[in-house]
RNA sequence: GGCAGCGUAGCUCAGCGGUAGAGCAGGGGACUCAUAAGCCCUUGGUCACAGGUUCAAAUCCUGUCGCUGCUACCA
């Protein structure tokens, strides 16, 4: 047992019938930091992410290839899967809808519900496109006719499973009226408030298996699949283990997840489905924004897909992971452009953070052996001004990180940075090396300077992982996996031999024109 | 149509009741430890527009315009 307070933060599990491209990356980065920056906390995290693997694309995706669905999904969950590793997500465990223990609570969930006269079959009949292998409803006609895009359409009549949804309205809309913060950010409150505003019908859980065959069958009736959310949002509770009523220990969660799947499904279907099986609301909702590519919308027929493994091999990961942290304020939706990606990168990332590890470990290898030096003692007022400034952008870096506010978080911390810059030009080391007279004052700011990057070093990991144990290597140091409550000045340093210099982000070429040799 | 978010320096954004801010980009300067990096100074905004509340409004209220999004009986 431990008193660590427990955090269980999982992210949207993707849907495995196309490739992963940015969107899908930047949620798993983002869950990633606040995972990491729980864990320094010292909350107890458990990082949960996946694939949904269920569904007529992935059957068809794979029906065209001549394989057998589950082959197909196994390939391409390892898509994602070796992604999130590129990309350093910390994740705990990762979850697929076709893994036997996800299955058996799906099918928990609906036996429990069934018994309970929470869901109900109904015949439904309407037109049915076969090309697109879905209904079709008044609206979709032009002219009083079905476009010829849908292909054949017929009249069809089919027995259907039905979640009783509707009887839950009164109990949403009280729900999101007491609690104007379980969606972050809150203004997406008013967005669910506003569709609860029309009656809700009931929800249709199942297709017939003949239709149908890639799915988990209802444990009630053989002949019918489950539908889609019954399957998918499961999923967060599948992995901890679940009996009647009763969620594994970790939960309620924290759900990371994309403005398209706030309404209706996790605003509306998953607080429906876990009052009606008697488990607790999740913690919070955190809804991220989309990424247009230079203000244009992101979408495959436009072709302006952007493939983070492509930018992953340019630049690394750490530079992916800071952009678009640094870019995109959460909850809002960001523009993407390799230009800003290479300001960022070249001034931000190499000029002001680089640069700085890199001059701060020469000198200290260039005028005391590599040898961080003691500081002396009580500082000046000047010095403890340094002092003050570093850990105060820290502080307020952690206030941002608290409220969800990352890229004011990050601003804040770059602050701190730049402070370290100014702190080298007004102290000039340099100087004072050439002066035997000054020895104290240099010992002073060489054992500053380190004592400042150890800081920052420790703070980065939540960030900039790789990078951090970079910087921590060449300070001689290791990193701290949680903090101590209080923020204090590390005099610890003093007496640490560092490692070697080495160039944290390496200024990015010109464009490539052939030099003679 | 309903609702929401946004509209602040060339660009990206912070500020959200008390004399307009940061980073980048542009211009100038002093330095040399360092990835020709860093530091200092500087150009640049009637805070979309119009009303209102207030001793005082980017900051609160109303309206207008612009951009974006959500939503309008897919079982």
């Amino acid at each position: 047992m431990t008193n660590r307070p427990s955090y269980y933060i999982t992210t949207a599990i993707d849907y495995v019938n196309g490739r992963p491209h940015l969107g899908h990356a930047y949620e798993k980065v983002l869950t990633d930091v606040l995972a990491r920056y729980q864990r320094r906390q010292g909350a107890d995290v458990f990082f949960l992410t996946g694939v949904d693997e269920h569904g007529m694309k992935v059957q068809q995706s794979a029906a065209k290839q001549g394989r057998q669905p589950q082959e197909f999904c196994d390939e391409m969950a390892g898509h994602f899967r070796a992604l999130y590793d590129r990309l350093n997500i910390s994740y705990d465990d990762f979850v697929r809808t076709t893994q036997p223990r996800h299955k058996e609570v799906v099918q928990k969930i609906l036996q429990q519900l069934f018994d309970a006269g929470e869901i109900y079959s109904a015949d439904y009949e309407g037109y049915y496109s076969t090309r697109l292998e879905q209904f079709l409803t008044e609206k979709d006609r032009v002219d009083g006719k079905f476009p010829e895009s849908f292909g054949e359409v017929v009249f069809l009549q089919e027995k259907n499973y039905f979640f009783k949804l509707s009887q839950y309205q009164g109990w949403l809309l009280e729900f999101y009226q007491n609690h104007p913060d379980f969606i972050y950010p809150s203004f997406r409150t008013k967005e669910v408030l506003g569709a609860l505003q029309e009656p809700i019908p009931d929800l249709c859980i199942s297709r017939p298996a003949a239709r149908l065959s890639w799915g988990i069958p209802l444990p009630f009736d053989s002949e019918q699949v489950t539908y889609v959310w019954f399957d998918a949002l499961v999923n967060y509770l599948s992995v901890l283990g679940y009996e009647r009523g009763q969620a594994g220990g970790r939960w309620p969660a924290v759900h990371v997840i994309g403005k398209d799947i706030l309404v209706p499904p996790h605003a509306i279907y998953w607080p429906a489905m876990l009052k009606a099986i008697g488990v607790a609301q999740p913690r919070q909702l955190v809804v991220h924004g989309w990424w247009t590519q230079n203000k244009e919308k992101m979408s495959k027929s436009v072709g302006n897909v952007v493939d983070p493994l492509e930018l992953i091999d340019l630049y690394g990961v750490d530079a992916f992971r800071y952009f678009v942290m640094r870019e995109m304020a959460l909850g809002y939706d960001a523009d993407f452009s390799e230009e800003q990606f290479k300001l960022r990168y070249q001034s931000e990332l190499g000029n002001t953070l680089g640069n700085l590890v890199n001059r701060s470990v020469s000198m200290i290898h260039r005028y005391r052996g590599g040898v961080v030096p003691s500081p002396m003692e009580p500082g000046t007022e000047a010095g403890e001004g340094f002092r003050r400034d570093v850990l105060e952008s820290i502080r307020v870096y952690r206030e941002n990180m608290d409220k969800l506010q990352l890229h004011v978080g990050i601003m804040e911390l770059w602050k701190g940075l730049m402070r370290v810059n100014q702190f080298v030009d007004e102290t000039a080391p340099f100087k004072m090396a050439k002066d035997e007279a000054r020895r104290a004052e240099l010992d002073h700011v060489l054992h500053e300077l380190a004592a400042a990057l150890e800081l920052f070093a420790q703070e980065l990991q939540v960030l900039l992982p790789g990078t951090a144990l970079k910087m921590c290597e060449q300070l001689g140091g290791g990193l701290q996996s949680s903090i101590s409550q209080e923020l204090h000045w590390p005099e610890s340093v003093a007496g640490r031999h560092l490692g070697q210099a080495q160039v944290l982000f390496p200024r990015l070429e010109e464009t490539p024109s052939p030099k003679p040799a």
